[in-house]
This record gives C-alpha cells, structure tokens and sequence, in this order.
DNA sequence: CAAACATATGAATATATGTTAATATGATAA
DNA sequence: TTATCATATTAACATATATTCATATGTTTG
C-alpha cells in the first residue's frame, strides 16, 4: 500500500513522469535530460533525487557523468507496466531523445547555471 | 499524460486509494465508507470529490443515499488494471466492507458531525 | 594544482494539498 | 411542514511539494 502510494507520488508529477519515460527507453546523465527536457538542472536533479527515492531509479558514476536508469526491479511491476501500454513518449521528447542519441550530446554537455551570465 | 498525471494525483492519498479500492469490490454510499474506513464525513466527501474530478468514480442518487461506484471506463485502463494486479484491499478494510455487506449498514447509519455532542 | 565541468544540495519562497470544523443543501419521514 | 438524516461545501489552517537561486561537492583536464 505504502509503496504503491510511493510510486503514485512521484509519478504524478510531469517533469518526473517525463524523465522515467525518458530513462525507460534509455541510460541518460542528467545534462542530457537537461538538454532534452530544457528545463534546469537543479529542477532535474531534485526530480532524479525523488525518483530515486520512491526506488524507481538507480544511479551510477562514470566519470564526470552520472547515469541515471530505470530500476530493473520495478520493471516487473504490474502498475509500470500497465503504465509502459498506456502512455509513451511525447513525440518531442522522442525526437529528442534521438537527436541525442545521435549526436552524443554527453560529450558535449554545457550546462549554464542561472547564476552565470 | 495529462489524464495519467492526474490519475496518479488521485490515487497517491492513502484515504481516496482505500476508498477506491473499495468502490472496485461494491457500490457503497458515503455513510458506508465512513462506516468502513472509520474516517469522518466531510474528509471522505472531499475525498470522493477528488476521485469524481479524476474521473475515477461516479455517484448517483438513491432516495436519502448517493452512492459511488467505479467509473466503469477506468475499468479499461491499463495502469488500474495493474494497480488491480498488485494490491487488493487490506484485510481490515475488506472484512469492515463484508460485514457492511451482511449487516445492511446503510439504513442503520447515524452519522455524527464533529460539531454534535 | 588550478580551472572547468557535472551534479547535488540547502535555503527561501510560492503554491498546492489534506484536514478539520462549521454550515448549507436536499431528501425523507414523523 | 418541521425535524432528522445523508451528503456537500466553504473557509481556515497546517503541512507538503515544486521551483529557483546560490553554492557545495567531486571529477577531469590542462
């Protein structure tokens, strides 16, 4: 019960939802969710950090990046998965992921603090 | 994605997910839930209300009783279909709810206002 | 080692949400 | 036709949550 109100939080919010849609397809770091996503790095953090601990994501070090990934324990999930028929991808967010996909936007990463000019 | 946002809203409160997994067993009015789930009056009018907005539940009237029942298009839905899949009622609520069932509740109900001696 | 990079964290704020108490509404029954 | 019953609604309040800004942490690279 507890749990599946857990999981229920923190899908229910958009940006999380869309990151966990994101990581569903693929391994990302979090300047790429920022690149995809464009919204701020801190906001993607805070996110990544709620996913984490409703245990849907785990994360890894690898070198200066961290990856983020769908917990695979989850995947058995019956509520995911009925999520995972139900919804996919926005279509942008699709796009996105693509280009980055392609262009290895990781080795690339810029990511501008809003205290920088 | 915005229907499953607020789907996920709906049923990440303990009071509406126990509320709506009743409502899955059986049509109850609002005095049985209250019977049931020893919770007071107005927290589960607001409680329905909530799941009625999400388009989760509907209610019709019955002489002195509204009662709430399943919105049967959810039905379809594959995240409740999961959520069916992966939890079912607490063994408490699900024995409140039997003998509800045999004790014909309904038209014994007195409800007391918190402002009643 | 210093600078740049990638990410996390903390504090402040605004906003949303759940709970309660009080009361309103609308139906039934005496 | 008033009293009672079942439920909804409103307002006040407390708490939780999301967002932003600023900064800290840990890593790599020159």
């Amino acid at each position: 019960m507890e749990k599946v109100i857990k999981l229920f939080s923190a899908l229910s919010d958009e940006t999380r939802l869309r990151i966990y849609l994101l990581l569903l397809e693929k391994k990302l770091c979090v300047c790429e969710l920022v690149s995809i996503l464009n919204i701020e790095q801190s906001r993607i953090s805070h996110s990544l950090k709620n996913l984490k601990e409703a245990g849907l994501v785990n994360n890894e070090r690898e070198g200066k990046w961290i990856i983020y990934s769908v917990n695979p324990k989850t995947i058995k999930n019956k509520i995911i998965q009925g999520l995972k028929k139900d919804i996919s991808l926005s279509v942008n967010d699709s796009q996105k992921l693509a280009k980055c996909k392609k262009n290895n936007i990781r080795e690339k990463c810029i990511i501008r603090h809003s205290n920088q000019s």
